[in-house]
DNA sequence: GTAGATGCAAAGTATTTGCGACAAG
DNA sequence: CTTGTCGCAAATACTTTGCATCTAC
């Protein structure tokens, strides 16, 4: 079991206000990739007076401490999820919406490989895959 | 060597303007990755009455008919480029900005078998890499 | 007590759209 | 001709920010 929001807070010296632990709550019991206002509305859910702006400004400040990953998948807004020991990948349903975290090491491998090959150091990258269901 | 921009307009029907001409010619003289405001800016300077609205229209029109490829890399506006018969991902230079382009076909491989193990066939995916040069 | 956080509303970006005039097939 | 396109400006969508107030440490 991997830290809490709130002890990665501590940790890195993120001042922990009410608004911020609420955030922090919401966004631990959320297993799906919510935006910024389906976050807001879940988090108004349990703080009515919490504001947008605090939830867009704490997002982003839990990014740029490495609590949460922020994606661009296609279609405008950023999503956001937790970010724990396990790295892994998206693969989409381009129907539904649906999301699968994988993880495979061996494409992992290869991203450094390719860019060891053009003299570059690997400090980020983003893979994500978009497929349709197969009838079984 | 591959379709031109505006042959490939004649055989999708897409009707093809004067406007849309100068746009197909600009970008596959561009051998970067335009944002729409930079594109806009170089059409200007062939005919300065295309409007910016018309470079909107028209990229994501060349989209849709698989003549442009639409980017969206960090950092807010989208990027596109001449969609050509060899497919090809991104390696990013982080302090640059720079981009190359790169082909693995054993991640390529890697991915659609992703794909399959969950049940589901690859129809699009996007792979980028964020890297800082190593000192030679 | 003080630096930093919040709420509100206003301001920014990036992109889309309604509409009357216009042009391609 | 007729359908679709263009230019313009207004509208939208998402996100950020200035400022006065408030709060965690």
């Amino acid at each position: 079991m991997s830290e809490t929001i709130e002890q990665k807070c501590l940790s890195k010296g993120v001042k922990l206000t009410d608004q911020r632990k609420v955030i922090a709550q919401v966004m631990s019991q959320s297993s799906d990739h919510p935006d910024v206002d389906e976050l807001y509305h879940r988090v108004s859910k349990i703080d009515p007076k919490i504001s947008i702006a605090t939830v867009y400004r704490t997002v982003k400040l839990f990014e740029e401490s490495g609590i949460l990953a922020k994606h661009e998948f296609k279609g405008g807004k950023a999503r956001y999820e937790e970010l724990n020991e396990g790295h892994h990948d998206h693969l989409i349903d381009v129907k539904s919406g649906e999301i699968i975290e994988f993880v495979d090491e061996e494409i992992e491998k290869l991203q450094k490989k390719v860019a060891e090959k053009y003299g570059y150091k690997l400090v980020d990258h983003k893979l994500e895959l978009y497929g349709i269901k197969k009838k079984s």
